[in-house]
DNA sequence: GGGTTAAATTTGCATTTCGCAAGTAATATT
DNA sequence: AATATTACTTGCGAAATGCAAATTTAACCC
């Protein structure tokens, strides 16, 4: 019952977010799926950077309550779930790539490509439709 | 001692803005800079949502340290600070927006306008500079 | 220049959340 | 039936939060 369950409530849309995702784990769990594939309780636990797994499983739920994610069986191995972004999740996209840009400009120690940074510049929306149809594949 | 201070440096761009900003007040002090014209510590424990005095004194210690903000004697009255964005803060500018964007979308209360909204998504970079040139007058 | 007020913190303490280690449940594999 | 995977839950000490009250620092007033 932890996390981003404070409600705020004052009606300003930057409380909304924070409300939805302002703690220090949710937004890595959306990029775990929208940018690293994972889908799987293991994956987040492997990729993520280093959640404790009641935290982890804690924000699943949260983030399921929201309509970001949806869990269901993997039929092709029925004792894991697979998570996925919902079309509410899929559209934090740009707050996501504005973080990255923001980033790449401020953090040395940043991991990311120049040439996708530029992109994000150029053709936000691309990006967007890319990212949304390679997970629609699933 | 709290706050976003917990290091994760793995290069990734998410988790290092979450490194700085990815608790549930940081966004908040920064919000109340940039689009409420917030610049003292008491305009923050009166227009921000009931942050305790000890809270806001560390987070504005923390964006102080992080460059994001400075702080600086009021000239005009120098027994208070004027808190104000450095550049890196101002580049915060279309993180926020892009919330705002969000949450417009999915939180029915939200207290937005449309208009504001869909300027957002035809000239970011025009909002972005009008932001910054009102804030250049201080 | 001493006393009062304003503004910005700091301190103490109860409550909540986090983080780690270990344990449990459900399904699959052999 | 026995073992292994995967997804959690539980318990507990440590850290962060929130609240109220106290403290500091620098005007302002006489």
């Amino acid at each position: 019952m932890p996390g981003p369950g404070k409600k705020r409530r004052t009606g300003c849309p930057i409380a909304f977010g924070l409300d939805t995702f302002g703690d220090r784990w949710t937004l890595l769990i959306i990029r775990d799926i929208l940018l690293r594939d994972c889908k799987t309780y293991g994956d987040f636990l492997e990729a993520g950077e280093g959640i404790a797994t009641n935290i982890l499983a804690d924000r699943l739920k949260q983030l399921e309550q929201f309509g970001i994610i949806t869990k269901s069986r993997d039929p092709k191995n029925r004792r894991r779930y697979l998570y996925r972004l919902t079309e509410k999740g899929l559209d934090l996209t740009p707050v996501l790539l504005e973080m990255v840009r923001w980033s790449f400009k401020y953090d040395p120690d940043t991991i990311e490509g120049r040439a996708f940074v530029k992109r994000i510049e150029r053709d936000r929306d691309g990006i967007a439709g890319e990212l949304r149809a390679r997970l629609a594949g699933n």
